[in-house]
DNA sequence: CACTTCAGATGACAGATGTCATGACGGCTT
DNA sequence: AAGCCGTCATGACATCTGTCATCTGAAGTG
């Protein structure tokens, strides 16, 4: 009997999943959590075989979820399920010890087969997700083009990611377009979107 | 009985909405769609009693089947359930006759209850989406405004927006400039991610 | 008809932004 | 030691963008 903890904020959602793994006989939910941070008391309470984590969760992400699980609750394997599957999150995912990475968009024998493969030992990433984070490569950004990019996400002008960045005007601008260069966009906005839609930010 | 048409194209999840209202014995689900295309198609086909729909899906939104739903199959209430609820998409949503619109937050007694609710004639609206959609207002932008902040929010310079908006660069500006004065944004940018936010694009 | 409203356009101006050259510093590699 | 790379900074310059005043033509209204 495999023992799953589920993590997803959308009540709907986790409740539809467990009643859906509770018709496998070898399969059983015996916990669930709305955000990371309650994901994270729970497994280190119940100490699950498997850890079923969605990416986007209100407070912590799946992936600092599954870095924390791999070092708080050792025993506990991590996979995380995911709506909007972006390439960059798959490696961090993958770097942070998770071992089944899908799209919510398999069936549900899916599902059941991948926790069954974790639980084994086993790794298993989505074909598709895997194919686009190798076509996607490595982001191109250093970590402080990143940094920058992330505010300038937000649409601030450029004193304001001044500021926030704790850097001068000029840098920014300089850390900015080298980034737009790297990602052959025509202003940060659009490098924004890029980055963003690639996972990198 | 009440028979259902799901609509969503997360595989895992439709199978598990199925699922759980399988569960409820006075509801049935009688056919599923992954797609906006085959939602109707299946409507069409099937002649459900209630018709549960996402609002994001591939090729139509849910709003988009619901307007097509209530022309087509007027027999069929149509209710929507999303991931990321903006009051102004609820504008629309009610507008295009649906009768109920909840978060994937809410539980799954909930669910059954609004799909019954629905199919006895009455409307239900999730009450914290209702208060945000009082308290953010109608939109403030003229129809250009919005097409014009619509293309803005991917990021390209003004002059290709006013290529692919068929308007003079000066024009483009104007519209941008006064979009984000009711907005309150400092720029095009901050402009289009607030407008995207409250669902007005 | 006179009046108003609105989409669309133009031109001018200031400030914001993108680009480039240049320099300094520290860490890492060879 | 020498060289490369990432980080941070400054200054100059051209361009882009936001703002404003003003103009046109079409449509609607009294």
């Amino acid at each position: 009997m495999i023992r799953i903890l589920l993590a997803d904020d959308e009540h709907l959602i986790r409740g539809a999943l467990a009643a859906l793994l509770a018709l496998e006989d070898d399969l059983i939910v015996v916990g669930q959590a709305a955000t990371g941070a309650e994901a994270i008391a729970a497994a280190r309470a119940l100490i699950p075989d498997v850890a079923v984590v969605d990416l986007q969760m209100p407070d912590l992400d799946g992936v600092t979820v599954a870095d924390r699980l791999r070092v708080e609750v050792p025993t506990c394997r991590t996979m995380i399920v995911t709506s909007h599957g972006r390439p960059g999150h798959l490696k961090q995912a993958l770097a942070a010890g998770v071992r089944g990475f899908l799209p919510k968009t398999v069936s549900a024998e899916n599902l059941a087969m991948v926790v069954r493969t974790v639980h084994g030992g086993g790794r298993y990433v989505d074909p598709q997700l895997a194919a686009e984070a190798i076509s996607a490569g490595d982001s191109p950004l250093t970590a402080r083009e990143a940094d920058v990019l992330q505010l300038a996400s937000e649409g601030a002008p450029i004193e304001e990611i001044a500021r926030r960045a704790s850097l001068s005007p000029g840098t920014v601008r300089n850390y900015l377009s080298a980034a737009a260069g790297k990602l052959g966009a025509a202003n940060r906005h659009e490098a924004a979107r890029i980055a963003r839609k690639s996972g990198w930010i």
